[in-house]
DNA sequence: CTCCTTAATGAAAATCATTTTCAATAATAA
DNA sequence: TTATTATTGAAAATGATTTTCATTAAGGAG
């Protein structure tokens, strides 16, 4: 469970109203999940599924759309690692002590989280960045940096 | 028109021809409009158009079924920009001169090459890709990196 | 060049994740 | 409490990609 960003209850209904969107059950029901859900990457079906657990009056068009809202207002991630599905995870901001990137099997699907050599690589982002948004008057809101390959049990199944 | 790596005619019929499959016209039809249209990304429809104009005999179905070859090999890239679809890219090796990464708009889903500052993300990703393959035990094939913001089109209409 | 095996192909149907529609419900401002 | 309107669930629609299957054509053998 990631504390420290929730402060108490309700850390994110104040941005909530403050974009004008209403607090219920089914919203709460699926920041719950992803909460819970650190390093699940969880499918829409998924979560689906999880909430309806403790909320089976939610369906599956409502976890499409919070979804949507989630991501549109940068809490959520969404990703796609080649499996057909989107997956989601719960945004730490970029400087945060949770931000990661992937290691993404190809042949399994597995996914690692790492962030072993996350401050060098986020150190050339910011230079990066900054140059690409100077050269082509690009604001850069987001990255995406993930590597594609074998993991330790596909490879040896070889 | 990518020169160098395509020596002559028939670079690619090697390729083929080492992994088992025949040489046909629809195959060689793909990659002529691929080399054709370096920067557009093109999504598997569009390319059957581009296709369809010269060989009308071409279906779709082949269009992916060819893609997902090209991919496999390694001679193509198959991205997900966000737009619904997957968008295709011919393949310079990782370390080749038109090795880039993708600035990606977020509102009106431009798609902008750089390479300016690729010398130095390729040095750290190498060390990247050593340290992670060796904590993980994982074989590291590609990678993908990719800015998300708005260009500057979007930026001036909000 | 001809024949043979079987990969490749096109058309149509099937999949399936995601989106849209629409009438009913419920969150919030007054 | 009441009025306003965002939210919701169910069902239908969408649309990119995949599968099926009968037909065609690469390319190796002779
Ligand atoms: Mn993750
Ligand atoms: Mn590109
Ligand atoms: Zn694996
Ligand atoms: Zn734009």
């Amino acid at each position: 469970m990631p504390y420290g960003k929730c402060q108490g209850h309700g850390w994110w209904q104040g941005k909530f109203r403050g974009c004008g969107y209403r607090i219920t059950a089914a919203r709460e029901a699926v920041l719950n999940t992803l909460m819970l859900s650190e390093e699940k990457h969880m499918s829409a079906e998924e979560i689906y599924l999880s909430v309806h657990e403790n909320n089976p009056a939610v369906g599956l068009t409502t976890i499409y759309r919070t979804l949507e809202i989630l991501n549109d207002m940068g809490m959520v991630f969404k990703f796609d690692f080649g499996d057909g599905r989107a997956r989601y995870e719960l945004a730490s901001g970029t400087d945060d002590e949770n931000h990661h990137h992937h290691l993404v099997c190809t042949a399994c699907k597995k996914i690692i989280d790492y962030k072993e050599f996350i401050d060098d690589e986020l150190e050339l982002l910011r230079k990066t960045e900054k140059g690409l948004s100077e050269k082509y008057n690009f604001t850069i809101n987001t990255h995406l940096i993930q590597f594609y390959g074998l993991c330790e049990d596909c490879r040896d199944t070889r």
